[in-house]
This record gives structure tokens, sequence and C-alpha cells, in this order.
DNA sequence: CAATCTTTGTGCACGCGTTCACAAAGACAT
DNA sequence: ATGTCTTTGTGAACGCGTGCACAAAGATTG
């Protein structure tokens, strides 16, 4: 999944529950592939774990709609498609424009998923002069300096954001200035707009590191339960203040059967963290754009 | 954001809540820039804006881990950023396969995020034979049937599925099979995984999806408030059974300038939504791997 | 038409997450 | 030492989301 989720606090839009917006595409999706099937009608119940959502939270999702099922029977698989599409607002034409053409924007200048839905990929562009005419996905790449005019020209209110997070905020900056009020963003950055506008983030790196915490937890739980409070750790930089903490570099956390390591390292590690230098990774930069 | 959740309910893993653990990865990102700037301290007032969080809610979360603030001073940048590496266990080494070398899969191959923090990309695999031994990344690509083989070598424990919708619960049992406990699944698919092995879903179509809802209710605001209710549709397949449902779809809720798009769409779209066959969209599969 | 069976729609309770607001802790100046 | 000022850490209130459990609605059968 994606992560971050720069929405209005918590506005439930119209009357519709954010927590259920999130889930019609996928029951959208889930209808979709009945439809496909010339499948007339589902329940609840087997929509629901199609999906991969309990039940009464599908119906209740559905509550929000309106009521559109049949009791004794189900609901009608075409008329729902329909009433979610509308809903979603995916009975309209979405003209998209992605920014930034490396590996991760060809990727999705690609994707299926995109053209499907309404959504069409009106433009793709990249700050590479080099790249310019070239066709991706059957589609040219445009310079940078078009595009103000290609936002305008097509009637383009959804941008998606590719670029490395050096360029994103000032790519960002554009696509708003120039009317786009929704924006899909793979840079690894925070990305500030001005009330209005609408931000969702995925991040790639974020969903590893949150993957990471669970899996080192399970490890931890198989080798022997960490212990639960864990806070063998040395106390904060009260008395070691802030650049001196830097020089002692103990040996790093080695590895034992994985959660003992962990535990273990703990102690030291307190000075470890001094390690200055390059003290954990790079800044996550995005694609080589 | 990505989007979906498999996870196990609610399970407060350790005693950090499940928001918080979505959010270290954030933070710590923002103090890594701070470190390279070689900034000693920062506030959680500074730190949260760096974030994209409020300050209340970076406190309270880092609070779960323990205090490792000053009062009066602020938070120790290298400390901190040790703290949270090691509490997302990213003190240790991660080996990471990604399976479906398509456009996406070399995305993610060739994202410097990645290697950074721990993760490591220890194999690229693919189904298709034209693609093994070919190098991306830097990484030559390795056949499907060696899938087994190569998380077990290499101890992986962690999968990423970039492949086409279809082929992604195969892959999904296979990796489970093979040992792999943790998946990052970017196949626009729901995935069954058994109990203990953590799933994240990652899907572009759906973030769009819902970036068009909201785009659709702003619009429809400025265009002077569609019926708040807007609800005057027809009545469900209540009269109507199932396949003739979709032609009884009368008028659309009406509406004014912009919103009049949907509505007026609406109107023939019902019927449009009828044209079974291929009723609304494609089956959003991903990269044509 | 009555009885039975299926499945929806929802009232209600519970728990997580967010936010406020403030006391406590420590730095710093005098 | 004492006082002031800054910033953390957290108790408490609130609101959203989830899931249970059941009444109501409609289909279906006899």
């Amino acid at each position: 999944m994606a992560t971050g989720r720069t929405h209005r606090p918590a506005t439930r839009s119209r009357g519709i529950p954010e927590a259920t917006v999130a889930r019609l595409p996928l029951y959208l999706r889930a209808l979709t592939a009945l439809s496909e099937r010339s499948v007339p009608t589902v329940s609840s119940e087997e929509l629901a774990a199609a999906a991969g959502v309990n039940s009464a939270k599908l119906r209740k999702d559905f509550s929000y709609l309106g009521s559109y099922g049949t009791r004794g029977v189900g609901y009608d698989v075409e008329y729902l498609v329909y009433q979610i599409s509308r809903e979603l607002g995916l009975t309209q034409d979405w003209p998209v424009v992605i920014v930034g053409i490396g590996n991760l924007g060809a990727a999705l200048a690609n994707y299926g998923g995109f053209a499907s839905r309404g959504f069409r990929v009106a433009a793709l562009i990249d700050a590479d002069p080099a790249m310019a005419g070239k066709p991706v996905a059957g589609i040219p790449v445009q310079h940078t300096d078009d595009l103000e005019r290609i936002i305008k020209d097509n009637g383009v209110s959804i941008g998606v954001i590719a670029t490395p997070a050096g360029a994103a905020q000032q790519v960002c900056d554009r696509l708003v200035a120039a009317g786009v009020t929704s924006i899909l963003n793979f840079a690894p950055t925070v990305l500030s707009v001005p009330e209005g506008v609408d931000v969702r983030k995925v991040d790639l790196s974020i969903e590893l590191q949150i993957l990471a915490f669970h899996e080192q937890r399970k490890a931890g739980e198989d080798a022997g339960a960490v212990p639960a409070a864990g806070q063998a750790v040395p106390s904060p930089a009260a008395s070691a203040p802030a650049g001196a903490a830097a020089a002692a570099v103990p040996g790093a956390p080695a590895a034992a059967p994985l959660s003992a390591a962990a535990a273990a390292a703990a102690d030291d590690d307190a000075v470890a963290a001094a390690r200055k230098g390059r003290p954990e990774g790079d800044v996550p930069a995005v694609m080589p754009a």
C-alpha cells in the first residue's frame, strides 16, 4: 500500500467516510471481475471475500451510498458497478499528466490500470531535453518548459509526480499554479500545497520499512521473545550533548539469532548512534529520472 | 500513499501503535536530512513541520519509543536517527527479491531508496526465459524456476511482487512456501496468505480513483453545490431484477455546471453501464511484465 | 396466504488515533 | 541559588472506524 495521506483533516466528504472512499475502488475491481464473468448478483458475503474485507464493513460502506441491495438476494452487479463508478467520478474523463519520465514514470505511463476507468494519460513531461519527442508508451515526451501550456490546453486537474525528490516541490508548485488540484506524489518528499489541493503519496521506501518493522518483531518473537519493554537502552543524550555524541563508534550491532541482536545491541548501540559521518543511509532519491 | 493494509487486525505490535510505526520512516527521513546538514538538535515543532505532521502527534509518537528528548532543548538528531532505525529494524540487513521485472520491476530495482536503509536487492526474478541473465540495475535477472532456491540461499524474508495481476497469487504462494513472511504487492489483486505473513499493497489505480473522487467533489462544489444528498437516483434493482436492472436507470441526478458533465454522462451512462461484455473498464492488469 | 429462509441495513458499543492543554523538567541567565 | 523561559511528555476528551448482532425486508416454498 501507499502511505501518507495529506487530505483535509477528516472532513468527511459529502457524507461518505474517507475510509469508505478508499475501499470503493476495491469493491469496484471485484465487481468488475464478476461482471466480466456475467455474474448477475452477489451477496455481501461473497463480495466481501473477493475484496478482502469483512462483510459487515462492506454493507456499512454501501449503506453510505444508498440502499442498493435486495434483502434475501444481494446486490445487482451491473447496477452497483455503475453506482460506485459514478460516486467515484469515474463516469467522466480525467486527463492526467505524468511529470518525470524515468524508470518509474515510464512504468506508470505503461500501466494498464491508468488507461482504464476514465483516466487518460494526456501528456508525459520531463526536464531532460534529450527525452523530448521520444515516445514512451506511445506518447511523445514533452519538455518541462511547456508544462503550464500542456496543463491548460488539456484541462488537466490531476498530476502525477515521478521526479527525483529534489525536483518534486518545484514541479508541484508549477502544477498547482497551472491549475492542477490533485497530485499523486511518488517522490520521497513532503509536498506543501495550498488549501484545496489534494496530495496522495506513494512511498516505496516507507512501505518496506514498515514491513521490516513487523519482520523484525516476528523474528524477535520466534527467537525467544525480546523483552517486551525492551528499553534497556541507555539514557538519552542527556549527559552526552549533541555534537560530542559523534565519535564513539563501537562495534556495529552484530547479528545473532535475529532478536538477540536487537536486544544485545541496544546496550552499546547508544554509543553506536554516535558514529557520525553517514549516520544511517542516504537520502532516498527516487529515479535517476 | 499506498493503499490497503492486510495486517493483523490491530494487534498493536509490542506497544507501538500501527499508525505510529507508519510515521516513523517519515521522521527518519526528515532527521536524516537534518543530520546531513549537521544540525545537532531539533524541537518537536521543527521536526513535525519537516515531516508534515502536527507536533503533538510527533511527541506522542516518540513517547512510545521512550523519553529521548530534552525538555527546553529538543531532540538530539543523531541519537534519534539511531533509535528510530533500531526500532524499525533498519540496523540489520534485509535481503529483498523482486519478482516480475517489467517496467515497474525495473523501476523498483533501480530505485535508490531501496538500497539505502538496510534493504538490499538480493535478486530479480522473472518468468520470461528471454529475460534470464539480462542485467537490470546491475543485477542479472533469474528465472522463476529458481525462485525457491534463491529465497533460501539468500535467507530472504521480504518479497516484492510486481507481476501482472494474474500471476500474483501464484508467485505469492511460492514465496511464502519458500519462507518469505513479508510481501509488498504491486499487483492489483487481493492476495490471500496464511497467518503470520504480512502483506502491504501499493495500488496506483486505487490512489487515482480516490483522487478522482475528491476532484469530482471539488468541481461539484465550485459549480454551485451539487445537491448534498444527491440521491435522486432511481430505486435499486428492487423492482427491476438483476440483468434488466442495468437499463432501468431513469434520469440522472441532474446537476449544474461542472457536475453537469457527470450528470449528463450519467444519463446515457446508465445504459452504457448496461452494455454488458466489457461493462466498465478492463481488469487493471499491471505491467506487461 | 402463511410460514420459512436468506440477506440486507443499521443501532450500538468498543477501541484506536488525534488533539488539546498543561504540569514537569531542564536549560540558561542573573 | 533562584527565577524565568523553553520544550517535552502525557492525561484526558473526543471523534472516527470497526465489528457485533439483530430486526426488518423481501424472496421462496408449500
